[in-house]
DNA sequence: TCGACGCTGCTTACATACAAGACCTGCCAC
DNA sequence: GTGGCAGGTCTTGTATGTAAGCAGCGTCGA
């Protein structure tokens, strides 16, 4: 196998894997066999294997040893967990940004925000653009490598908000908020930058909260218990 | 079904190695062969492996394909990044802290610092009681959970203290300083509590800066070259 | 009807074999 | 002496073989 790529085959496949189950295209209860990957990704059960552990450790998988591996389910405390360290991040951030900014980092905010307008309907073009907006928020302040951490922990975050959001009808109202976050750090006023943003945050978590209560059987704390196995063609 | 109770060779073999890491009994640059690991534990190449990567993703160890494993030096970024992630999550579970603590908390932790005047001396020993101190402080708000987190991206900042701290004489002035941050706590006065673990965490990463002043050549800003390859018993 | 038991097929965990590339070392030409 | 090349030996990456355990289901007995 000649793959003149020089990203390794874990990595391939683990990032396939990752972005499958974060936008729910691998929904949660899913078998996921290393024998069925490998056999759907044309590679050996290594690098599969691999990737599901790395996985496990975040929390997006759940290894049962002899009995399979399984798409975790959407855990609340998971996901408020996911919250409030997000929370706690991006607003510590906004206590260290400098008196003058990047002036090519704000014009790229501006511009992401341009984008998001256009793609207020298109859910993970969205999305994408949404991460590189908060990401871009921790790098106004210097402190932009922690993002990594935060996306390593808010797996199950984004997937219940994806859970809600697939029953809305926009986004065009946290474009909105985006605006006021960045508009006021531009115009120097942190302590209303904060404000915009925690409650941009929390308006954000609300909505998870409402799908919860509609749809609880879309959450469940993970007890453990292995799902029912059920034969899911999890490739195409 | 069990699942975490089965430690299975991997988990063993992660937290061993893990472990002479974070102590620096394996200390920066040191090489980690596969075959060398695997021969000196008695295990195959697999579980070995299956933890490099896993610390990898940990940013404890360097994976250079082809060429070898080593123990990651201690990136200054890193360092002032996990500094950063727990002062901003530790200071935010603060506003949380329910006006009514649990009684069985604070009585571990008033325990726990008991011990900790105890064992002023002995390093290892006062960190593991630390790491529990500082996560009972979480648990008193309910963000417990989040303490794995901030372990996971703070193992940097753990080397970087060790360095410095085999150099004084008593972790006294820590013990003093977590009564301080417990007593606020207990008497209900949040803003002073802030202000005391602020204090605190500020003061432990002064003092790795002046390690670093005294000591670069133990930093150093990890730019992907590959260490000097040495023959060291890595295992005893 | 219902419970116990064992077989069968699946799973992951671990071990090992093979592949491919990087580095070191020593030889050789000059 | 010195530069360059080749080969040997290390490394990790990947593939595959082996072991052990759980679950589901059918069978059998009461």
């Amino acid at each position: 196998m000649r793959e003149a790529s020089n990203r390794s085959n874990r990595r391939v496949v683990y990032e396939t894997l990752r972005r499958k189950v974060l936008t729910l295209e691998l929904p949660p209860g899913t078998s996921l066999s290393e024998n069925e990957l490998a056999a759907s990704l044309g590679v050996s059960r290594t690098p599969v294997r691999e990737s599901l552990i790395l996985l496990g450790e975040e929390g997006l998988v759940r290894v049962f040893p002899k009995v399979g591996s399984f798409v975790s389910r959407v855990d609340a405390e998971r996901v408020a967990d996911a919250q409030f360290l997000r929370e706690a991040v991006e607003l510590a951030a906004f206590d260290d940004i400098p008196g003058t900014l990047d002036p090519e980092l704000v014009a790229e905010l501006r511009a992401n925000l341009e984008q998001q307008r256009e793609a207020r309907l298109d859910l993970e073009k969205f999305f994408e653009l949404d991460e590189a907006f908060h990401h871009g928020l921790l790098r106004l302040s210097g402190h932009g490598r922690a993002w990594s951490t935060v996306v390593a922990a808010k797996g199950h975050l984004d997937r219940a908000r994806r859970l809600g959001l697939h029953e809305t009808n926009g986004m065009g109202r946290f474009v909105d908020e985006h605006h006021s976050i960045l508009d006021a750090v531009v115009a120097g006023d942190i302590s209303s930058a904060r404000d915009s943003l925690r409650a941009h945050l929390r308006a954000v978590f609300d909505d998870i909260e409402k799908t919860r209560q509609r749809s609880p059987e879309l959450f469940a704390t993970d007890d453990g218990s292995v799902p029912v196995r059920r034969s899911i063609a999890v490739w195409e």
